[in-house]
RNA sequence: UUAGUAAACCGUCUUGUCGCGCAGACAUUAAUUGUCUUCGAGGAAAGUCCGGGCAACAAAGAGCAUCAUACUUCCUAACUGGAAGGAUUCGCCUUAGGCGAAUACAGCUAGUGCCGCAGAAAAUAUACCGCCUCGGCCGCAAGGUCAGGGUAAGGGUGAAAAGGUGAGCCCUCCUUUGUGAGGGAUAAAGCCACUUCGGUGGAUGAAAGUAAGAGCUCACCGCGCUCAAGGCGACUUGGGUGGCAGGGUAAACCUUAUGAGUUGCAACAUCAUGUAAACCAAGGCUUGAAGCUUGCUCGGCUGAACUUGGAGGGUAGAUGGAUUGAACCCCAGAGUGAUUUGGGGUCUAGAUAAAUGGCAAGAUUUUCAGACGCAAGUCUGGAAAACAGGACCCGGCUUAUAGGUUUAUUAUUUUU
RNA sequence: GGUCCUGUGGCCGAGCGGUUAGGCAGUGGUCUGCAAAACCAUCUACAGCAGUUCGAAUCUGCUCGGGACCU
């Protein structure tokens, strides 16, 4: 499988960003922070995802791009294991990664954390899976 | 050569690999997907401070209100923009000119308001103190007190005290040439007379003062008005006149002139979805309910497909708008210049929860440490490379910005 | 993206171009056996930079914060 990132992998819907916001899971790895939620989607697209950076904490939109793009570059390279399972288990997810911190991070440790956040939540869906059986 | 100032321009680069967005070609599929190729952020993309294009409003028309602008001419699609010029202020050089910088630069002589504190007085100079004088009273006197009149010489203040400067008795004598002596002239008040009650005349008198000074008079400058010459014009130069009335403040109200219809691409159009211009109740039919039209009025428009209430349902996503344009580059001509005319060439981001990124290697510049070297410098290792990201599009303005290049100019060093 | 509003001590909040009110909080005192309350005193401000004006929190321009509305 290879590790491209195409645009039916982003969550586009307006309606479900506000689902998610509404009835969403959390998980928190400082600085970064993810909302989850099972959505099924019209595409049969397994896993959708949204990389945000609130204005609150970056001020300078080119920081705000750049925090962006590392985050997604992370995702892109790392997610394949965690997708490869949500295929082997039949479940469809909406993740919204939001970035919590106040500084410009560089790439490794933003890699590292959604490594991290993509391991635990891993975990947390097959037990769902588990205790569902 | 170095440094400063001003203006203009550039504003990290290369390769590999994994990825992203638009478009095109080819292949492929039920939908689709894959491969290749071209292109892919800025000088400010920013702030949203001006202006325009574009779009909608069944009119956008008039008046008022509101807002904006404000030396002149020109440029421009337009402008709170730009160019050239004028005036004022400041600085420098040196001299009556030159150079440079800045200027929200219409009108307080249309009206109204304001000018705290201090000060006698802050805009009609209403005389507070002082000075002079006349009268009454007290007192032996010096003087005191009360009331009236004159006088702008003096008065701490203040940002500012009424445009600026100068002049404003005469003769004789002395010589210590003055705040001297003598003589003459002169104001107001008071006194007497007359009176049309506004004043007029007369006598007395000689204090202060005729140094300085002044709000009084005169002259000049300045201001105003006006004429002539030059200039498209702002204005400049020169002459005449006689009003001296006119402190500051309009980024105070305001006046004058000019301009602006309102709202903004989340405008707006098309498609899709939706029984939804549907259902129930009340009001309301051309002698006109009600609504729309920019803040108001007039005017205009729609004309039962309307208004109010009830009950209830759906959409919330795709396409256009959207990138060929007041576009960019080169050459030639016009113009002091902004700019413009002609010719040739180019196609140069179009995303939509929003594309430029990750990793690796190298180069360039700067800087730090170490080594070598008399020095210029060389080598090794580390760090840094500004401000900053399109969101309908353009023209400006403003603000942020490491470093570099060019030109002009000023100073300095060296050589000739 | 567009259209607007706003900024005064630690907090709230007045302010007509002329010395920045007031309340709460803080600090020190009086009072009390000790506190609270009360009373007295005191500390700390006009977001920043320019301009207009004799004089600016106030008027004007620019910059920087904070907030609201429009789908």
């Amino acid at each position: 499988m290879k590790l491209t990132f195409k645009k039916s992998e982003k969550l586009t819907s307006r309606i479900i960003i506000d689902l998610i916001f509404a009835e969403g899971k959390t998980l928190k790895k400082y600085p970064v922070l993810l909302k989850y939620l099972p959505v099924e989607f019209r595409d049969k697209e397994p896993l959708k995802v949204v990389m945000s950076v609130p204005k609150r904490r970056i001020k300078k939109a080119v920081d705000r791009n750049r925090i962006k793009r590392l985050m997604r570059e992370a995702y892109r390279q790392n997610r394949m294991p965690f997708k490869e399972m949500l295929i082997k288990e039949e479940k469809s997810l909406a993740l919204f990664f939001i970035y919590n911190g106040k500084e410009n991070p560089d790439f490794t440790a933003i890699e590292e954390k959604i490594k991290l956040i993509l391991k635990e939540l891993g975990s947390v869906i097959s037990k769902e899976t588990k205790e569902e059986l």
